[in-house]
DNA sequence: CACTACCAAGCAAGCGCTTGCTTTGGCAAC
DNA sequence: GTTGCCAAAGCAAGCGCTTGCTTGGTAGTG
């Protein structure tokens, strides 16, 4: 597929390039994340490119259109970012931590401001936009369980995959709110901190 | 000053009992739950006890004072009630394994709807409303901490305690957008499991 | 009477979005 | 190379509605 090296000089962050539209959509989402969707409004916005709040119903047809699609894109990106990632990790201790890197990276690091929006603005999407976004964000999460259900096939971790999945998306998505990389604690410590806590943790044996 | 009158019947759940002043509380914090601070009228809160939304400025300044009161009332009553379960617990590891239930009960359980509010509406809290919240917050996120170092002190656990509290903070607050008590997995499971997580899992090595 | 609780009516501001028109840049026909 | 054209992009103005909150008054209670 993308054997030859990368022609383009890397999308800037996700698919949001310098046309009107790609602008519209990386200031929309640094607004949703830092005041809200519903606090941030259409005149924030317009005004964030340099335009005028009509003129940017030529290029979303509503409000809560903008919030679609900045999610799709930031999944569409991250998805893409997992895949290759995790074809080209060589064993299943490898994927798992290729996968942990990838959430956090997204999280805290390149497409950060679109992450949080998604975690934190989904409840203002509508319910039939909320769909479509799930369907789109299912591949991903396939992914994820695909790996963890291969690492518990060889021991790597003995917690129920589905429950290890969430509890890891935990972890990571919170990071968002206090991790700072250039902190006391690398990148790569707090992946591999995480990564400990997913191996070998002893599976719950409570009776229910 | 008040320390005479007032014979309280001792709040039934949080503060939230059945005064005008209770009600409104819990029923705003459903409201705020389901539907985020923004989306929630004063006028669907007032509907929600039965009055008219003027009224209800007779018992808060404002809809923001309201916010600010239901994350009050739910800090104040999980503070005590993790003091009460540390002190009643009898090692290190009793104790950490009572924070932990206690924090996940409180996202799960019965103060389940305004914990939702604690972390999600956050950012609708103005700056110096959010820093009366935290000073509050403050009991609560030490008691986890000299706990936390109580552990690491006996080699209970490994990771560096400010990062291992956030990374269960993550864990348990997320487990709201997942868990169902009645669902294959028990609450004691889970507390396990998480506690499992927690211990043992060696410290990264890889260098910053 | 004072006090709490509430109603009825409404204001000023701000919201998402629409409308009708103007500017701009690329490009084929002449 | 000038010309004529058109779609994309944006402006100016404002509509209809909702918002948080205010005001002035009333019923019930100790």
């Amino acid at each position: 597929m993308n054997s030859l090296r990368k022609p383009r000089p890397l999308p800037p962050v996700t698919g949001m390039d310098d046309t009107p539209r790609g602008k519209l959509l990386s200031a929309a989402a640094r607004l949703f994340r830092e005041q809200g969707f519903e606090r941030t409004t259409v005149r924030d916005i317009a005004a964030a490119v340099g335009i005028l709040s009509g003129s940017l119903f030529h290029h979303f047809s509503s409000k809560e259109e903008i919030l679609k699609a900045v999610m799709i894109e930031v999944i569409r990106f991250n998805t893409a970012r997992i895949e290759a990632a995790v074809a080209g990790a060589q064993d299943p201790h490898a994927r798992l931590r290729a996968l942990i890197a990838c959430e956090l990276q997204s999280i805290v690091g390149d497409t950060r401001e679109a992450m949080a929006v998604l975690v934190h603005c989904w409840d203002s999407l509508s319910k039939p936009r909320q769909a479509e976004v799930l369907a789109l964000r299912k591949d991903y999460e396939d992914l994820w369980l695909t790996v963890l259900r291969e690492a518990a096939a060889c021991s790597l971790v003995s917690i129920d995959p589905p429950v290890l999945r969430r509890l890891l998306a935990g972890m990571i998505s919170w990071s968002e709110t206090w991790f700072d990389p250039r902190g006391p604690m690398s990148f790569e410590q707090l992946v591999d901190t995480m990564l400990g806590m997913a191996l070998r943790a002893p599976a719950a044996e409570t009776a229910p």
